[in-house]
DNA sequence: AATTTGTTTAACAATTTTGTTAATGCAAAG
DNA sequence: CTTTGCATTAACAAAATTGTTAAACAAATT
């Protein structure tokens, strides 16, 4: 019992140090990107020496990989859970799932940003993202064009390309949340604070793709 | 008249050695970003040794300052050539207005994605960044506002804000241009060539973005 | 208590990257 | 033809950054 329990201590002591080390390294990876990243200021965040970070990670690559499949397991796991009621007629469905999709990109606004510069700067050590990335995607596209080609052939919306309205959900909802403190620098003064915008900008997005689908 | 000629290859000389490490900064910088390129490697790109990109520019963020202020000079330039033609209706000006824009994203696919990390990795190396973008985004709205008003009056449109409308433009327009990479990558196969999926996004967008406008 | 196992530290080593300098070349001007 | 000024090179220096190692340490096992 008291073994038990002093094991249990070490084996804590362990897993935070490590945990420590990924969402320090987490957050340095987000904002300076893989090469503006420094292990040094990664330990320094997470309160150890930079050799522990070496210790647990061996290198910063392995770190960054780490760090990668960690982040986008979450972000596929909230994915999943986007997956409309299909007991909404079709436009609502949409729109929620739209909704919701702002919501999942407004919890990590940094993520694309990142995603993409790292995938442009160096496609080699970012395979793992484009892998995850396209497995996400895939599935959601299949689900999406099915849905909508029945609704066209019902009648209720017009006809229209799952890629493109996923591309225009995506668009509007990510580069939004994305962009947002540079509208504030840009625009500081009459500009409402981040809630108020993205409850705005969410209800003007999800007009903006409820029209889409209109018939007229 | 000899002697001059040989002064004037000398300074050519030195003026493409000059532009040549320019030329190649900006490709690096691109698609690297500052952390991410290097000055041997950018020296390398433009034929020369990397004491001579000394030379010339003394740092790299000199360098980096030089390639951004050319840079963004020539794209407000070349967004100050999207103001509409005012002859046309208003529905129509803005639809061409917004299929300008995405020739010019469509024109420097990068600049975006570097803008936004290179603001994100380090706000205070890249002020003259979001100098350029206010002074170039603020003209636009104002104009882009009192057009709309002035339409919405007129009953022509529905009565629309023009910050929430010129996010949707460049979001859309931005993003699609940004991402097509990953796309072509992910989508392998059922995918158009670059220039048919740009013929067929541009045309959805200018659709979104008309359907946006009507009052209906 | 002695041993084993994994953790932590400090000092060091290696490499990469930026930046400098002194010497050389070369064309134009006096 | 010598001097002047800029361009160019190669070698070097300095700094930053990643990665290693050997020794100290702490906790659990025997």
């Amino acid at each position: 019992m008291l073994i038990k329990e002093k094991r249990e201590m070490k084996y804590e002591k362990k897993q935070n140090k490590e945990q420590d080390i990924l969402i320090a390294a987490e957050e340095e990876f987000l904002t300076k990107g893989y090469d503006g990243a420094r292990t040094t200021s990664i330990a320094q965040r997470a309160g150890v020496t930079h050799a522990m970070l070496h210790y647990y990670f061996r290198t910063k690559e392995q770190l960054f990989n780490r760090v990668v499949e960690q982040k986008f397991g979450m972000v596929a796991m909230t994915m999943a859970s986007v997956i409309a009621d299909l007991s909404l007629p079709i436009v609502e469905r949409i729109v929620h799932g739209a909704r919701a999709h702002f919501d999942i990109a407004a919890k990590d606004p940094k993520l694309p940003a990142f995603m993409i510069h790292e995938i442009l700067s160096n496609p080699e050590r970012s395979t793992m993202i484009r892998e995850k990335v396209k497995w996400i995607t895939l599935n959601v596209h299949q689900n999406l064009q099915a849905q909508l080609d029945m609704a066209a052939n019902r009648g209720e919306i017009r006809k229209i390309d799952a890629a493109e309205l996923l591309l225009d959900i995506i668009s509007l909802n990510v580069f939004s949340v994305l962009i947002y403190p540079f509208i504030s620098q840009i625009a500081d003064g009459f500009l409402p604070n981040y809630e108020d915008f993205k409850v705005k900008r969410k209800a003007e997005i999800a007009d903006t793709i409820r029209r889409k689908l209109l018939i007229q």
